[in-house]
DNA sequence: TCTGGGGTCCTAGGACCC
DNA sequence: TCTGGGGTCCTAGGACCC
C-alpha cells in the first residue's frame, strides 16, 4: 500500500474541486491472475488473435502458449508488470514482443471477464462516492468534492480527510474484485490523469495547484493527456521536452505550429488548468464493427471471402444497433490497404435504420467509391447520426417533406 | 517485427440556405 | 451586373485515447 510521501503542505482551504482518476493496475493482465494464480510474478502478456487457452493436463497441472509460439497479426492488448520489465508494452506487436519476451505466457484476451469485474470496481467505487464519469473499462474520473468527510482534517493533516476518502475507494475496489488500483486526487481531471500514474501500481497521489512547478513540470509533455505520438513528436523539434518548457514557451511559436485552439489548449494545460467538469452520463455518437485479416485479401482474388466478412461485419452492427437500442443514419466503411494507408467512406441515409440489409446496401454503395486495386489488411462498418427508434426524425436537409409519410403509409402487408 | 478493435473530437472544403 | 456573410450539413482524413 504505497501511501504517496508527504505530498502537500497545502495550508488553507482545499480548492474547490476534488477530482480523482482511479486506474485499475495491469487491469486485463491482473484479471487473468486472479484466475490462474500460479503466473503471479511471471511475465504475462494478454494478447493475439487465435485461440492460445491454457490447457489443464491430467495431472491438474497447467500448460501455457508461449509467446514465441505465436505468429501472426495482433498486439500485446496488456501486460504484467514483469512483463513490462523485459519491454513489453500495450499496443506492441506481438512479434516485436516475442523477441523481446520469448518465455513470457502468451493468454487470449476475454473481454466478457474483464467487463464484468469493470462493473464490480466501478459499483463498488459508487458506494464511496456516486459522481463517476466512465473512461473506458478500466479507469473513470470521480468527483470528490462534496463527499463527506473529505475536508476534515486529521491531526495536523490539512488532507486526512482525502487521503482517507482515497484508501477508502482502495479498500473498496479491493474487496470488491480482489484487484488493486491507482488513484491520483487533484483540482481537475487533467492533473488526476497524470498524478494516477506517479505512484503505480497501488499509490495515492494527491496534487495541490501549488505543487505543479515541482511535480509536473519536469515531466515529459506525452504525460498529458491529449499530447500524443505526432504532437509530442513535433513538440520534441521545437527543443519542448518537458511540460515545464511548454509552460515557457512562446505562445507565438505554439500558435505557429499547432494552429490557435490547440496552442491555447496546450498553454493551458502545461499550466495545469483544466475546468472540464465530471460527465455521468454520456450517449454513443457511433457504433461499429472492423476486423483485420490473417492475410491480406484482394478484392477480385478472394471476393467471395471478402463478401462473406462485409455481410458478416454488417450483421454484427445491425445486433449491436439493436441490442443497444439505436438507429443509424450515417453508414460508413472503413478499409485499410497493405501498407497501412486508410480510406474511409461514408453515406447519409434519408431515414435511420437498424437493417443489416440496408446498411449492407449503403455500405456496399460506399465502397464503390473506392478505388480497389490493392490488396487490404483490414475491413470496418460503421454506423453514426443515431437516434432512439421512438425519436422524430430529422428529415436529411433538401429531402421532399412527403418522404417519411409515404413511408408509414404504406401497408403492412 | 509491421502496427487490434472500439471509440471521440477536430479540421476543412463544398453544398446549400437565408 | 463580378461577388456578402453566417449557419448547418455532408464528407474525408487525422490525431488521440483506452
Amino acid at each position: 500500500m504505497a501511501a504517496s510521501p508527504p505530498s502537500s503542505t497545502a495550508s488553507g482551504p482545499l480548492p474547490q474541486r476534488l477530482i480523482a482518476h482511479l486506474d485499475m493496475d495491469a487491469f486485463y493482465a491482473s484479471v487473468e491472475l486472479l484466475r490462474y494464480p500460479d503466473l503471479k510474478g511471471l511475465a504475462v502478456v494478454v494478447g493475439g488473435r487465435r485461440a492460445h487457452e491454457p490447457k489443464t493436463l491430467p495431472d491438474g497441472t497447467r500448460q501455457y502458449a508461449r509467446l514465441r509460439d505465436y505468429t501472426g497479426r495482433g498486439v500485446v492488448t496488456t501486460s504484467s508488470y514483469a512483463a513490462r520489465d523485459l519491454g513489453v508494452f500495450s499496443a506492441m506487436g506481438l512479434m516485436k514482443a516475442a523477441l523481446r519476451a520469448p518465455d513470457a505466457i502468451l493468454l487470449p484476451t476475454d473481454f466478457d471477464a474483464y467487463r464484468r469485474y469493470s462493473r464490480l470496481f466501478k459499483a463498488a467505487v459508487a458506494e464511496v462516492a456516486p459522481v463517476i464519469e466512465d473512461r473506458g473499462i478500466d479507469e473513470i474520473y470521480i468527483d470528490l468534492s462534496d463527499v463527506p468527510g473529505i475536508r476534515e482534517p486529521v491531526g495536523h493533516d490539512p488532507l486526512g480527510g482525502v487521503r482517507a476518502v482515497a484508501r477508502e475507494i482502495k479498500n473498496s475496489v479491493l474487496r470488491a474484485t480482489g484487484l488493486s488500483c491507482s488513484i491520483g486526487i487533484t483540482p481537475n481531471k487533467l492533473l488526476s490523469k497524470i498524478a494516477s500514474e506517479l505512484d503505480k501500481p497501488d499509490g495515492i497521489t494527491i496534487l495541490l495547484a501549488e505543487e505543479i512547478p515541482a511535480r509536473i513540470w519536469p515531466l515529459g509533455v506525452r504525460k498529458i493527456n491529449g499530447i500524443g505520438p505526432k504532437a509530442g513528436a513535433k513538440l520534441l523539434e521545437l527543443g519542448i521536452e518537458s511540460v515545464g518548457e511548454l509552460a515557457a514557451a512562446d505562445p507565438a511559436l505554439l500558435r505557429q505550429h499547432f494552429g490557435e485552439s490547440y496552442a491555447a489548449w496546450l498553454h493551458e494545460a502545461a499550466h495545469g488548468r483544466d475546468d472540464r467538469p465530471v460527465v455521468t452520463h454520456s450517449e454513443p455518437v457511433s457504433i461499429s464493427r472492423e476486423t483485420t485479416f490473417e492475410r491480406d485479401l484482394h478484392a477480385k482474388h478472394d471476393r467471395a471471402e471478402l463478401g462473406a466478412i462485409f455481410t458478416r461485419l454488417c450483421e454484427q452492427l445491425a445486433a449491436d444497433l439493436e441490442r443497444k437500442g439505436y438507429l443509424g443514419r450515417t453508414v460508413g466503411i472503413k478499409l485499410r490497404f497493405e501498407g497501412f494507408r486508410t480510406v474511409t467512406r461514408d453515406l447519409t441515409l434519408e431515414l435511420p435504420t437498424q437493417d443489416a440489409q440496408a446498411i449492407r446496401r449503403a455500405a456496399g454503395a460506399c465502397l464503390k467509391r473506392v478505388d480497389l486495386s490493392q490488396r487490404l489488411r483490414l475491413l470496418g462498418v460503421r454506423i453514426g447520426s443515431l437516434s432512439r427508434p421512438g425519436d422524430a426524425a430529422a428529415p436529411r436537409r433538401g429531402s421532399k417533406p412527403a418522404a417519411p409519410s409515404r413511408a408509414e403509409n404504406l401497408p403492412l402487408f
